[in-house]
DNA sequence: AGTAATTCCATGTTATTCCATATATTCCCA
DNA sequence: TGGGAATATATGGAATAACATGGAATTACT
C-alpha cells in the first residue's frame, strides 16, 4: 500500500472548500475512495484522516473489545460521532465541516501531513509547533542514548 | 454494508416533524428501508435508531436466551413495545412520538449521531455533554497505558 | 361531521456541481 | 539543456440541484 508522505499546505476559501494535494488524491483514488473519512484527535487539535482503510483500522479495534462493555460504547461512539465524511468533488477539492475547522482552529489555511497510512490535518502554525516537539523530543532520546 | 458517520443537528417543527439527514437517509434507502425502528435507550436519555438490521440485531440477541425464562420476556417485551416505527415520508422526514420527545427530552432541535451500523437521537445539549464525556474517558484510558 | 393524521405543495435556503481563468508542472524536442 | 507546448492544478465565482421547512389540502378514522 502507499504511503502518505511529506506535508501540504493548502488555501481554505470562504465556503470551507480545500483542494487535497494530488499526491494523496492520487493515493485515495488508486485505492478506491472518492471520500475522506476525518476524525477529530483526542489528543491534538488535529483531525486524523484517510481512506475507508482507515476506518477499517478503527473498526478492527473495536471488534476486539466485548460489545456489551461500556469502553465499547464509548470507543464506538468516539468512532463514528467523531468522524466526518467528506466527499471529494470533481475539482479534488473537500468541504471542511464546522467541527473539524472548529477542532483544528482552521482559518484560511490547512496543513496536510503525511502519516503513511493515514494523514493529518492542522492549522499551519499549530502544525509547526507540533514538529518542533516531535523533533527535539526525539533529539532528546537519542542523546540519552536510546538510539544511535 | 456503509456505516452511519458524523453528527447533524435538525429542527423539530410543531407537528413533531424532522428531516433526515440525508447521508443517513440514503444509506436506510440502499438497504431497503422506509421506516426507522427507534428504541429508547436504558442507558441513556437517548433513542437508538435504524433500518430493518438493527431489529434484526437485537433479535439476534434474543434468540441466544432461553425462550422460557423471565429473561427473555423482559427482553422481548422492551424489544418491541419500547421500540417506535418511524415511517419516512415523501419529504424525507419523520414524525417523533410522544414517547421519543418525552425520553430525550426534545424540544426544538434533535442530533442524528452516527453509530456505524445505527445511529442515535439525542437532545443536542445533552448529546455534546455525552460527547465530551466519551472523550475524556478515552483520553483517561490512553494515558493510563492501555492503548497506545 | 369532526378530529387527527398524512400527503402534497410552495418557497427560501443551502449545498453541490459546473465552469472559467490563472498558475504551475510535465513532457518533448530543438 | 533550454524553450515551449500540452497537461494538470488551484481557485473563485456562477449555475444548478437538493434540501429544509412551513402551511394547506386531502384522506382516514371514529
Amino acid at each position: 500500500m502507499e504511503r502518505f508522505v511529506s506535508n501540504y499546505t493548502k488555501k481554505v476559501d470562504g465556503k470551507g472548500r480545500v483542494s487535497v494535494p494530488p499526491q494523496f488524491r492520487t493515493i485515495l483514488q488508486r485505492s478506491g475512495d472518492d471520500q475522506i473519512y476525518a476524525q477529530l484527535s483526542l489528543e491534538t487539535q488535529s483531525v486524523i484522516a484517510g481512506g475507508a482503510s482507515l476506518l477499517a483500522q478503527l473498526e478492527a479495534r473495536l471488534e476486539k473489545m466485548d460489545p456489551f462493555s461500556p469502553e465499547y460504547d464509548d470507543w464506538a461512539t468516539h468512532i463514528y460521532a467523531d468522524n466526518h465524511a467528506l466527499k471529494i468533488d470533481g475539482d479534488g477539492r473537500i468541504i471542511l465541516t464546522d467541527a473539524i475547522v472548529e477542532h483544528a482552529k482552521i482559518k484560511g489555511e490547512v496543513t496536510f501531513a503525511g502519516r503513511g497510512t493515514s494523514f493529518h490535518l492542522w492549522q499551519p502554525e499549530a502544525f509547526e509547533e507540533y514538529m518542533s516537539g516531535v523533533r527535539s523530543r526525539i533529539r532528546d532520546v537519542r542523546a540519552g542514548g536510546q538510539l544511535s
